[in-house]
DNA sequence: AATGAATGAGGTTTCATTCAT
DNA sequence: GATGAATGAAACCTCATTCAT
């Protein structure tokens, strides 16, 4: 229900992203979008065609904001190291200040059938590609390992993201308090990073290790 | 439409995995689930008092084997490696024995808002505290960094699988010829035990190659 | 509202004919068939696919009582003159014992765009075939004028058929108390048999040389 | 989309002819007829109180130029043959020139249910009781068979034209090449002044006589 | 007078669920 | 238990009409 300045078609589309985000696009109506932007049922028509489509807005019109992202993370920071920090800082920092929108990005619109057009996939990839282009120049550089496909990294990245902002929306057992977004996002670095197993020297030093200990 | 010698209620059950699983939990009619079983529109309400509840037994008669693998390699294993990838290869085996049902638990029940029941919620959890167990015992063992919450290490982990399932089931420009379910778990494998990183020695040692290097 | 011995699906055309004959096919709603019926709103579309649907299949499953009647009275009358006789009685004759009916089939489904498919032409003009048929032959007995294309002349038959029903079912200055429908029926049968024009020789004559020619 | 030198009001009254003409009154949206015309959404409702009346409008605006022709040809022409021939013709070269108006006169407008209002259906009739006229006055020179009665000779005339045109309109297996619509009026002619049968005596005695007689 | 965004009643259709057989 | 016809609430969408500019 934000409405200064904002052409009508943005209030829709923020109404819409509130309402998908708490109930859900298919448990979501279009009542309750037009309900919640405080216009006129017919309204949404004006602007879109179909609920579809303001689905689909949302993610053509928003999602270019993660791209941009990456794009000017891939310009300005050089360590790659620091370019994954930054991207996932970034998300992290966007979830808290709209979380709705994240999840609904995250969430909602990559399990809706409908989404996979081949116009919005491409756009789709352009975050992952770019993602993927860091792992790729961070194994040229030497600094990555060479044993994991920058295509597989990218997943698990991406899934760290998801599981963890579905625990926010959905889990109400987990402990935001302990793990407030900040932390969670630090300590998910750590692992990207650095993998689970404290490293003394090589993985194949700890092999033996194990098995001398075992 | 698999018949042999199940219960009516089982052989509902499986078409609605089947079912369920194609079109998603929204978009699929109960009539749909009805025509696959081949069995009579009403009857599912013979075995079933909802189709929310169809979901829910999905979740609650068939979520228990993952927790039965999580204990029965908790209790058979002892290294907390290779515990975490007896589970995580499970999970991998499991998709390309039934992807249907791996894709629904994973994907698609977890996103149902009705699904997060207390009871329901209790049950799910049995699976994560499992694999967090894991993560505590490995820490414990000084062989897991303590630097990251066994929770969010758990966060991690299930996210990795449900992206890369994800994959599977939606992203038909993913290549699945270059990686199979099982090179894709092996590598993910790799990552969250190594992080990406290359480790020469220390992570404050990279730091200092890094800034010779650039 | 008849009933008795009916299946549902009958139940529910005639419903319809009756509803779409009283407010024409767009004005009507499909709540009023169904409320006609008698049954729920639902059960409309166990039965049909669509409003659509309904009215076609009026045309599709009453239609052939009329081409039936052309090919009967094709088979079982010699004189061409007898058998337009036969065919006129037989449509107004029907319209007295359902005028609903015959108002669908003459007024509403012929102006409806949708109508126009290939199938349902053909279906249409096998009755009008019929009629050019007896037209034909009788220019071939030589009793029919020869300036006068076939084609045409059913026109002006259907026409006339059209027309006149147009004003029962309209038109409320007509005065059909002066003109039941058999006297109108009589008359224009005169008309298109002999023109306006008075003649010289009677039709009476005519019978008489048919007779003689036969 | 006519629209030198004239009135607003006639441009959308124009367009609205057309767009009746091609989608029906009930398929047609106020949106087409504002569109068609180039005018503002809203534009439409300074000129017309509703959708409604628009056509009543074109009816009621365009409807007495037929009137008016029979009443030109009544005081014109003395021959009641000749007359009728005239109007005949009058109203299958208005057809050829402006086929789109005589479609929703003839087919359009008497089948909405609202035309027939009672000063609609005076104005209606205007034209109606003309061609009675014509036929009475025909009876009464002798020169028309007594045993038709005028009202329903009308019909039969005003059938032929509605039946003809709907060929043009909607039948796309008639064959309008074999068919120019003068060729059609002149059978049609050929037929209501004559009748199917063949007349011992022939049409051009009928005319000696009627000189002689005159 | 002209505009076109805004309105919302009302239409068709879907589909989970019930229930008589 | 099994069936599937019957139900009707509720969804999406259309579009004639209004009204502020």
């Amino acid at each position: 229900m934000v409405k200064k300045g904002l052409s009508k078609r943005d209030i829709i589309l923020n109404s819409a992203i509130k309402v998908i985000a708490e109930k859900g696009y298919f448990s979501c109506r279009t009542l309750d979008i037009s309900g919640d932007a405080g216009v006129a049922y017919g309204s949404l028509y004006q602007y879109f065609k179909s609920k579809e489509e303001i689905l689909l807005s949302i993610f053509r019109e928003r999602w270019c904001f993660l791209i941009k992202q990456v794009e000017k993370v891939n310009k300005t920071i050089t360590d790659p190291v620091d370019k994954l920090k930054a991207i996932f800082d970034y998300i992290f920092v966007s979830y808290e200040l709209n979380p709705k929108l994240m999840k609904v990005m995250i969430i909602d619109i990559p399990r809706v059938r409908q989404f996979y057009t081949k116009e919005d996939r491409k756009l789709y990839k352009r975050f992952f590609m770019g993602i993927e282009d860091i792992y790729k120049e961070g194994q040229d550089k030497g600094i990555f390992r060479n044993d994991v496909s920058p295509t597989i990294a990218t997943f698990v990245i991406y899934g760290a993201v998801d599981a963890t902002i579905r625990q926010y929306v959905y889990n109400p057992d987990f402990d935001n308090k302990k793990f407030p977004v900040a932390e969670a996002s630090r300590q998910i670095m750590i692992y990207l990073n650095n993998g689970i197993l404290v490293q003394r020297n090589t993985d194949q030093k700890r092999k033996k290790n194990t098995k001398a200990g075992g």
